[in-house]
DNA sequence: CTGAAAGCGCTAACAC
DNA sequence: GTGTTAGCGCTTTCAG
């Protein structure tokens, strides 16, 4: 199809009879202009509409003012809320974002990138699904020398800064508070990422070890990320010969589906069996069972990672003082572990709470370690 | 920052003794080149890990590959699922996204469209929240002869493709759901949206009216657009003295709110009042009462949005024959109106089927109209 | 088959 | 204050 041409600079300078340079200058504040042709430069700008073109500029100065961003799926809750941050930030300093998914495809991630550096950014934020740092990606990424940041997940052996909860915490976090609303047989439904689940784990079992408790093997299952296959790893693991009153979920989906299958087969929740999630989804206050969720800060993850990078990006010096910035998590309690009080003898389908009261070797508030 | 110098074609060509359109017609598989000079320009391309600069191709071409993309809200899952299905149908014929959003305001909205345009982007999809096609925003967008389609609102003057629901057959579908389950007195919960809220506020008098019933106008509240909002419109509405049995929501968010407030006081969902939303975000079935909506196909828009939008780009022609796209959207019944063959006075609180009447007056099945 | 010349629309550096 | 010259890295056209 063919495109009208649009107005350009020159069209403007030939209108005044003045150079290019003059109106370019005028349209930048750059240099010194005086103030009528100034006036009469805005003013044909703006009868015949122009626009300055953005790639033509971004040619001339190797400056887009776009930063890539990379995600597994913007359509997950979690990394929409962390795009919009970086937009937001972005476009307060008069950055675009250009966004990219890889559906947890490492290749499709690696090609994706390459693009997006083909395309100039300025930047790149990255949520990898890579396993490690040492991998001919990031040896692109170095060479390239395009700032980048890492988010939520860590690659090891990565040089670049990070932003991002501490996973291990959140296990903890987790775990913890169910032990502190009496839950002694506590089951993880952990997800399938290398490193934020195994963190998750780990935070998971320190957390059953500070109550000086065993973490039995079998009571970790995986349980993919979603509402389904949580479901499915909760069906396959209950068992009536199993004890169970807690379970730490990997994610708020699996959470879902975990509640799901656990009042399927006739447990209450939280009486019987508490539940926890970590994400701290939409709706999660106005699902069935409203959940106990650990928030991750999306806002400030994109918020911190665009301005970390931002800074690298405009920094004139070549100062690349990689930093890591954790940032805050919180546990929101709902229902789905709401039975602080209560041993579970005493739970009735009705509230009974003024008879609960604790047993000896429950210790209250934080545990040592 | 001083970025490090990327290979460029020069390079390639310097090394090999070649000219440099040479290189660059290898690299676009154009013209007559011999396979072993082929072969070598592709070697030493792979050995430097060249990257062709998109951005002086663009200059060069005129045409960036990239689709700008302008939404409300991206978080939202709605927009989020189209993003994703625009996304994915550009990357599949070679382009990306540049997706911003405007927070329903309608000035950020035109300074958005326009910084797109700057960057030359090669067409623009659009859900817009202009309240009419003959601004001067419009004429700017015809002006520039960038291809660009509408979704999902619909705004009344602009010559240009459309791709959404039918937003009257949503509130009709919906309302004759309602009346379907025997409801009788049907509230709707409006959205603020002029288009969209009106064409649905208009479905759900047609359904009404189909029945030989008479629409009130008081039935009829705003509402927002959020959750919160939804409670508070329904609570204000709800009085011991005024006769209620099913709820059409503009939206879910509003449907959870609505929801709630009619439990807060007292009302059961579906026995005393049914509740149906639009939209079928995720997690509507993992609600405490799974939600009744309405599915608008958000895969379906995006897909045939960036395909019409793609056909417009590549046609040489100057054929521009606007379309509209009609996507399906279909009810999906869940727990909140789930009371098909039951009257008022039969529920109680365990199930009593059998017993259930249609009254005279009622028809049953496809109303006329 | 290959390459020289010109240009995409803008900016940077330096004259005048 | 303003203009000239020389690119940015690529593609296009056309001559050889």
């Amino acid at each position: 199809m063919l495109r009208a041409m649009a107005v350009k600079m020159a069209d403007i300078a030939a209108d005044l009879h003045v150079s290019v340079v003059t109106v370019s200058k005028v349209l930048r504040n750059k240099g010194r202009i005086s103030e009528s042709t100034r006036q009469r430069v805005l003013q044909r700008c703006r009868e015949l509409h122009y626009q300055p073109n953005l790639i033509a500029r971004s040619l001339a100065t190797r400056r887009t003012h776009t930063l890539g961003l990379l995600l597994p799926d913007f359509t997950h809750p979690f990394f929409a809320q962390i795009a919009k941050s970086i937009a937001q930030t972005a476009r307060a300093r008069g950055y675009h974002v250009l966004i990219s998914y890889f559906d947890e495809d490492p290749a499709i991630e690696i090609s994706e990138a390459q693009t997006l550096l083909a395309r100039c950014v300025d930047g790149l934020i990255l949520a990898s699904a890579q396993s490690h740092g040492r991998s001919e990606f990031f040896r692109m990424l170095a060479r390239r020398r395009t700032p980048f940041v890492l988010i939520d997940r860590h690659v090891p052996g990565v040089r670049a800064s990070f932003v991002g909860v501490d996973h291990v915490e959140i296990g903890r976090m987790a775990t913890t508070h169910l032990l502190e609303q009496g839950c002694r047989h506590i089951a993880h439904l952990r997800g399938p990422d290398l490193g934020i689940a195994d963190d998750r784990l780990r935070g998971y079992r320190l957390a059953i070890e500070a109550y000086e408790l065993r973490a039995i093997p079998d009571y970790v299952v995986d349980a993919g990320f979603q509402t389904q296959t949580g479901y499915d790893a909760m069906r396959a693991f209950l068992n009536p010969r199993i004890k169970l009153d807690g379970v730490f979920c990997y994610n708020d989906p699996i959470a879902v589906g975990a509640i799901k299958a656990l009042r399927e087969s006739g447990h209450r929740v939280p009486q019987d069996v508490a539940v926890v999630g970590a994400g701290n989804v939409n709706y999660a206050d106005a699902l069935e069972v409203p959940l106990t969720s650990i928030d991750q800060s999306p806002d400030e993850i994109g918020h911190e990672a665009a301005k970390l990078l931002l800074d690298q990006v405009e920094s004139e010096s070549s100062r690349r003082r990689n930093r890591t910035v954790v940032v805050p998590h919180r546990l929101i309690v709902r229902a789905s572990t709401q039975r602080s009080s209560l041993r579970r003898g005493d739970l009735r389908p009705g509230r009974k709470l003024g008879t609960a009261l604790r047993r000896t070797g429950v210790r209250v508030g934080r545990p040592p370690g």
